[in-house]
DNA sequence: GCAGAAACTTGACCTGCATCAATACAGAAA
DNA sequence: TTTCTGTATTGATGCAGGTCAAGTTTCTGC
């Protein structure tokens, strides 16, 4: 029981660089502990939440990786993101307490089931958590708009070149390779999120590939010349 | 002097059902009158912020209409959104401290300036105020997905017709007309905004007016038959 | 192991929208 | 009023990416 308590704590979690506030010290980070209620573990495929859920709780992933999507009447879909270990889902439920979209782990996934309720409580408390859940929720709207110049301005290539420098950088800040990555989405998945067909992504891998700038099998890229795809297309070099 | 104070106060302001939470005691509203602390007028073509300022404030809406918009290195320009009476800007500049995009006044605009700091102060005294922020935030990610969907999977009438149904529907709840319109912005804007070119905008007025669905001369726009559009692509019946 | 399904690749062809270009129109300034 | 400038419309043409289709590879369940 203790054993348990210990694990769910925040204070002792390896990934409260990325979920919680810098700076705090041991104490106030055991008092934040509580904003956790408990874990809930999702297995591949299965969804988090789904459109139309009463919203009580944002999620913070532990382990494993996640689509959100939306869909329209009919059936068109669009994923509109993609996440991993340290960040946050399921803001888009506050608005109107019922979710907005679906989470759909694209692999065993484990979350910390955050009540909404705890963390407004404890954000009057502490204005480190309150400003950090602000940022947080600021950071998806400027994703957003990331992804918005991505769909309405960019063509295939250059989306292509954003997303795959964008994942590599997300994950090589979790400790991961700064060249080597292992795809957890289908190429549809990719085409929905970059709004275009499945067999465009697959021909864009395929004329990267050709031009010596990455190596792809399947789900493993490798990134050959990071500059080149820069050159197509910086996500950083945006002003 | 008193008549200053009397005007700026979001208490006696007809649009603070759209601004601040409701239900609220008059008591209660002029506490919350605080979080406002100067008015600032913006004309037709000024920036209110521009990508990179430093930030500071929210901007509640109370005349005129603004656009948002961020832009590339390459001088590529995508509207992200187009802002009314009521509504509030600036969010974008939470996460990093300094804002993200540019704001620009369509027409002669005011807006009541509200300090980052004082919005938060007030958000730890008042839960209502508080949630309320955090549901301004959120409703602006649910728009942000709309968005996507729109730019990832909609083809250009589908676009125009959710473009036109939801600036009546907003300026409709705001007291004007449900089917008649003046566009304050340019065919090369709604362009940007919709991921089409201005010809392309310029054509689809053309073919719905051919239609019956609307009539249009130039910036002004009458809604014939709504449900056509609405057939073509509802916002509303968005799952 | 095998069978079937799901995911991926590649080719051939097509289309919706972009691009280029010319003209029309409206508001502002002289 | 006229001219100027920014904005909008419309036509002709081209192409990026969509669509359709066939074949291959990988994964999954038995």
């Amino acid at each position: 029981m203790l054993l348990e308590t210990y694990k769910v704590a925040c204070s002792n979690c390896n990934l409260r660089e990325l979920c919680m506030p810098i700076g705090l010290s041991q104490e106030e980070l055991q008092k934040l502990d509580d904003v956790v209620a408990t874990r809930r573990k999702v297995s591949q495929g299965e969804t988090l939440y789904r459109n139309g859920d009463s919203f009580t709780s944002l999620y913070a992933i532990r382990t494993g990786f996640f689509k959100t999507c939306v869909s329209s009447q009919d059936g068109r879909e669009q994923v509109t993101g993609f996440q991993m270990a340290g960040e946050i889902i399921g803001l888009d439920g506050i608005t109107s307490d019922h979710h907005n979209c679906n989470a759909v782990a694209l692999e065993d996934a484990e979350v910390c089931v955050m009540p909404f309720a705890n963390v407004e409580e404890m954000s009057r408390e502490f204005p480190v958590l309150q400003r950090h859940v602000h940022k947080i929720m600021s950071r998806e709207i400027v994703r957003d708009q990331g992804v918005m110049m991505l769909l309405g301005n960019m063509r295939a290539e250059e989306r292509l070149s954003a997303f795959l420098l964008n994942l590599v950088q997300r994950l090589n800040a979790r400790g991961f390779s700064r060249s080597e990555l292992v795809l957890r989405m289908t190429r549809e998945e990719i085409g929905s999120y970059l709004g275009m067909k499945l067999e465009t992504v697959s021909r864009t891998f395929s004329k990267f590939s050709e031009e010596g700038i990455i190596e792809v099998k399947q789900r493993w890229v490798k990134i050959l010349k990071p500059d080149a795809l820069k050159r197509i297309f910086d996500p950083d070099s945006f002003c």
